[in-house]
DNA sequence: CGCCGTTCTGAACGTTGGTTCCAAAATAGT
DNA sequence: ACTATTTTGGAACCAACGTTCAGAACGGCG
């Protein structure tokens, strides 16, 4: 029993994810996440913890989706494998306003000074490095890939190219341009029919 | 004449660049900087205005490095242009302890929010962008790059992978994982002998 | 040697930051 | 309607922030 809460907390999850998302740990107040979610700093504290809690809860969330989208990505059928490579290096992680990935944000902004961050980061980033290298397995075995390839080096440079284009997406370069790059990426490593 | 500077100016920059880079432009307090460079907040204000003026005045020194290097790098022999673009991929752009590029974090911190950084940070990744498809069109001429490619998209997609290289750098990947994967990419868009 | 102009230091200022606290408000059960 | 229990908004708090200022420190020059 008691008094009802009034908002929802997944809703003020999303706002505040936002928030973070747009203007960095740092770079946002108690108050900016007040007016952001709609909630007064007293409600926020009580539900959530400190700033540092939220944040923590958020980035977590962010990086436990950001491991069930390469679980999802691996489970498709194996002669597509390549084709969601492209897809996923076409669509840029953070949304189509250009506010970018946190999970990307986040480590540039943290993980040289806090230990937490910097493992969750890593961890993340080794789930799609597993990932990709299991993409590019089946794309060998779906005869895309040159079967006599490094799985893990090909897949390091997927990914590598998949935060690259994220990195330019903030600078602001234009999207047309990225995708051209996604596409020659996938090219790039794409198996041609042997030459004469 | 009167009361003579006790400082160098140039290694007093260095010690606030290095600062802003590890913790970031919201991250690093007045005071930090004062502890970095060991002089006080007022002769700092005296000496360089307010924080702003100071974080864009090493941003800006840093991004005309980076733009000088890229120049650079163009400029050498053309049948080098490949090793060229690989020593580049190879060593990464913040020095030899994991602090990385000041350019890729101050965008992915401030571009969102600061128009005159996402203009400075847009301008770099252009220059970048532009000097990659020189070094791509000079390896096509000494023959080691198809002909047939795309110099603009090949290049992005190398600028793609240094910078995505710079992230997991930051993420904490090992070197020896971010070198296999500079060597794939190079790898990838060297032209080999037509097979029998 | 003493004046002058500049730089240096550290204290002081007002503001904003994160956090805590409390009285009022709001329901569910009795 | 009353009570128990929880949430709410906002005031209150102190530390940290960016910034300014006054006076001490210092070298060059007459």
């Amino acid at each position: 029993m008691g008094r009802p809460r009034k908002f929802d907390e997944h809703d003020v999850l999303i706002a505040v994810r936002r928030q973070f998302n747009e203007t960095g740990y740092h770079g946002t107040s108690v108050d900016d996440l007040s007016r952001a979610t709609g909630l007064s700093k007293g409600s926020l504290y009580s539900a959530f913890g400190d700033k540092d809690a939220l944040f923590r809860r958020i980035f977590d969330e962010y990086c436990a989706g950001s491991d069930q989208n390469a679980a999802a990505r691996v489970a498709g059928p194996e002669d597509q494998a390549l084709d969601r490579l492209r897809a996923w290096l076409t669509a840029p992680d953070g949304g189509p306003d250009r506010r970018g990935c946190l999970l990307a944000k986040t480590t540039a902004e943290l993980a040289w000074e806090n230990e937490g961050i910097a493992a969750r980061s890593l961890a993340a980033y080794e789930t799609l490095l597993e990932s990709c290298r299991l993409l590019i397995e089946q794309a060998q075995r779906a005869g895309q890939v040159d079967p006599a390839a490094d799985p893990e080096a090909l897949g390091g440079l997927v990914l590598a190219t998949h935060r690259g284009i994220e990195a330019l997406l903030k600078a602001g370069v234009d999207t047309a341009t990225l995708n051209r790059i996604a596409a020659t990426a996938i090219d790039s490593i794409t198996l041609r029919p042997a030459s004469a």
